[in-house]
Parts: C-alpha cells; structure tokens; sequence
DNA sequence: TCTGGGGTCCTAGGACCC
DNA sequence: TCTGGGGTCCTAGGACCC
C-alpha cells in the first residue's frame, strides 16, 4: 500500500461554495459562460440534474437553470491548489500532481516508510483528509493501494468525502467487476470497440489475450490495458515532470472568416505563447498551429526550426505563415499556437532577420557536425522569406537535417508549389522582410 | 446555442541514413 | 535495375485525461 491518490471533490465548485455561504447546498455549475462554453466542474447538488463536466453549458442550463453559474477564479483555485500540494508533499517528497486538485503521493518516501496494515493506511490517510478540510475548507476523497492504478480507482470509490484502502491481494475483486470505462486509457472510442467484442467489464478484459488486444487496439495500448486489468502497473510516482509543450487556444463566440482579422489573432497567440515560454525560461523548436473549422474538423499545421526560439516575432511570424496552408473560407471557431521540442535554454539572436549570423564561423568541425554547421551559417528558419534564382520568391516552410523545404509563391496562383533545397543551395539566399500589415484588431 | 483549454502519448507514412 | 531492415526525424491526426 505504498501508492495514496488524493482528489479534490468538486473543486472548482467547493472553493466557490466555501467563499460564498449563500452557495452552499445549492447548485454551483463553473465553466465558460459564452455562448460556446463548456462546463468544467459542477456541484454535487447540479450532478443530481445530471450536469457533468464537459457537458455544454446550453445542455447544463436546460437541465438545471436555477443553478448558480460562474466563470471561475483560477487564481483562487491555485492557492488553494498549492496549499493542498504542500500539505502532500509534508507527509512524503514524493508527490506527483496530475492537475490542480488531483495528485498522488509515494508513501514510501514518507518517514515511517510504507504503512504495513491497512488500519495504518486507513489513520495516516484520514489524519491527512483532516487536514487538508482544516486548511482550506474543501473535502478531498482518497484511495490508498500498492498501486497508482489502484489507488485512483480507490479515491474514485472514495468519492465524495471518503477513504478507501485497498489491502494487498483483493485487487481483482475489486476491478473484476468495473465497467471498462474505469481503467484509464479506456474512453469513448475504446470503449465502443471493446463493446463490440462483447467485452463490458475489466474482468472481461481480462480474459482476452495479450496479443488479440494488440491486434485490437495497437501495441502500446493494447499491452498496457492488458497488464492493468491484471492489476499489474508498477509505473511508479515521478515528482518532477518536464513539460513537452506550452501551447494557447481561443474559440471564438462565432466562426470568423476575414483572413486579415484571423492572421491577427494567430499573431496575438503567438505573442502569449512566447509570452509563457519567456516566463518559464523555456524555448522550443517546433511550432504548431490548430485549427478548428466551422464544422468541427481540426487541422494542425507544423513547422520545425533548426534551434529553439522564445522569440515573439519568429513565432509569430512562423504561425501566421502556417496559416496560410489552411482553407480557413468555411469558417474557423477556434485558433491555437503551440510549441513543442522545448529546451530552458535559448540560441541568441539566431534567426532574427536583422541581427542575423553574426556566428563564429567554426573551422576544422568533425564530418558529423558540419549539417548542423550549415543550419547555422544560413540560418534558415521556417517563415523566413527567401529568393531562389530558378523559382523566385517565397517563405522557408520547414527545415531540418541538412534540408531546408520552401514553399513559393506568385500573384495570380497562391499558394505556389513547394519545393525542398540543401541547407547550402548557392541559388537560395534570405529576401528582403516584407511590409508589415496593419493590425486589424486595432480597427476591430 | 451541441462540443473549452491545457496537456500527454501513440500511430503511420515519408525522408533519410547506415 | 535487385532487395532488406533498422533507426531517427518530421508531420498530421487521433485518443485520452483533468
């Protein structure tokens, strides 16, 4: 029993409740309150009406239209967020957080070491359930087992308000008899593939072989929801996680079309992703675009630079340009930038047009390097306007391993062809940067 | 007035390299 | 002019989680 998952109930929905007494006991419903929103926690009181996270709001205000709705205050849920963590990381070091009220805790870097029985189990966690409701006034449920995977069915079971410690050997009496949805990994799609082969619970899971799954579901997800519903998972609790990426997306109260007004708002989420990776001292190579159109259909477009970047104006510059790959006519509902293959540190200055290689030219590199070598002299970064002496003029759409892909445009036939290039073609050299547009978001 | 925002992980195909 | 296989990098999409 070395696993314990913590999860806060109804958290956004009790922190409201907790600050503001006429609340209590009655329907709290948090979530996005335009006309597109969804909802992301709702009170014990609104589920009776069957309101659920993700449920649209328009769905949640039919069902239950007396409830009190909000937008939330992330800056509250936070502290109380850091409190609740720092109460975790006090009974052991250990402390993996999954989101903000949700988090598990290896006992086995607490100071008396693993409880052994599960009446240990039960006072250590019921001490901490008293402490967290004493510190912040909100009620956690936990589960305590010799796994992750135990431990969170067992807070799940726990909810609301409650503790459930499952003792060594009777894991399988209490997965066995779960719907398949309860192992995670197992959600709508997999779920309804599963149901087709007849398979309606985790220890119908179980009874079919490794390799069927595999042939069902892929090799990672097939091997790994055969082992859980063995209740075999020895993943363990891992504190520090570096992020992968940082990314910022908007859904819009209706579909926009006006190409000027939505490369503005690419550049306006380029400026607060770069804006957050500048805070958290990070920088990435690949830049990603989202975009969800009118009916729902969601494109990315990427592009990979030859070093990572924070800089606003190459993300900027970078995610407008992916935009123009996208058929955008029908509508767009939604606009993302992100940026992945994050590093915490920063080649300087590189590919800023105008302060561009001033790089010591490495003599005598090693064969292995010189690829790289040339990335560097030539600087070619996705987004950059270029000039090749056979196809004219046109924007580097992607880079990498000696090759740097270029996508040309004319007047009469946008977007022209593209075409890919050795980082070193003497026919392809840097253009001049082009006029900048004026914002349409200052008109509109 | 169906369907947010922030993430993670996996797959598959093509390019490229050995 | 005949056939491989493995490994990495990149892109796009999808499932899933809270």
């Amino acid at each position: 029993m070395r696993v314990l998952h913590l999860d806060l109930d109804a958290f956004f929905a009790s922190v409201e409740q907790r600050d503001k007494p006429s609340l209590r006991g009655k329907p709290v419903i948090v979530g996005g309150l335009g006309p597109r929103g969804v909802v992301s926690t709702a009170s014990y009181e609104a589920r009776v009406f069957g309101v659920r996270s993700a449920m649209s709001m328009s769905e949640a205000r039919s069902r239950c239209p007396h409830a009190a709705y909000l937008s939330g205050r992330f800056g509250v849920y936070r502290a109380v967020s850091a409190v609740v963590m720092a109460r975790l990381r006090a009974l052991s070091p250990v402390v993996e957080p999954l989101s903000l009220d949700e988090a598990f805790v290896d006992l086995a870097g607490r100071d008396g070491g693993v409880p052994s029985t599960a009446d240990e189990a039960r006072a250590l966690a019921s001490d901490l359930r008293s402490t967290i409701v004493d510190s912040t006034g909100v009620t956690a449920s936990v589960g305590v087992a010799g796994s992750k995977l135990m431990a969170k069915i067992a807070s799940e079971q726990a909810k609301p308000d409650g503790l459930v410690v499952v003792e060594p050997g009777t894991e399988l009496d209490v997965l066995h008899p779960l719907p398949i949805r309860a192992l995670p990994g197992v959600g709508p799609a997999t779920a309804a593939r599963l149901t087709r082969f007849g398979v309606k619970t985790v220890g119908d899971l179980a009874r079919i072989t490794e390799s069927d799954l595999v042939d069902l579901l892929g090799e990672a997800h097939g091997r790994s929801l055969h082992r859980l519903s063995l209740a075999h998972d020895s993943r363990p609790v891992s504190a520090e996680r570096e992020s992968k990426s940082v990314s910022v997306e908007d859904t819009f109260d209706r579909d926009l079309t006006d190409p000027a007004l939505l490369a503005a708002i690419v550049a306006r989420l380029a400026e607060r992703v770069a804006a957050r990776l500048v805070k958290a001292g990070l920088s990435g190579r690949t830049i990603t675009l989202k975009t969800r159109l009118h009916d729902f259909t969601t494109l990315s477009r990427s592009a990979t630079l030859p070093a990572p970047t924070d800089d606003v104006r190459v993300l900027s510059r970078v995610a407008t340009r992916l935009l123009d790959d996208v058929d955008t006519t029908g509508g767009v509902r939604l606009l993302g930038v992100g940026v992945s293959g994050l590093s915490d540190w920063v080649q300087d200055d590189l590919f800023v047009a105008d302060a561009r290689p001033s790089r010591p030219e490495v003599a005598d590199e090693p064969d292995g390097q010189v690829q790289e070598v040339l990335h560097e002299r030539r600087g070619w970064s996705p987004g950059m306007d270029v000039v090749h002496a056979v196809h004219g003029s046109g924007w580097v759409w992607g880079s990498g391993r000696g090759r740097v892909t270029v996508r040309f445009e004319t007047a009469s036939t946008p977007p022209g062809p593209v075409r890919t290039f050795a980082v070193d073609d003497p026919e392809l050299t840097p253009a001049p940067p082009p006029v900048v547009p004026t914002d349409p978001l200052a008109a509109a």
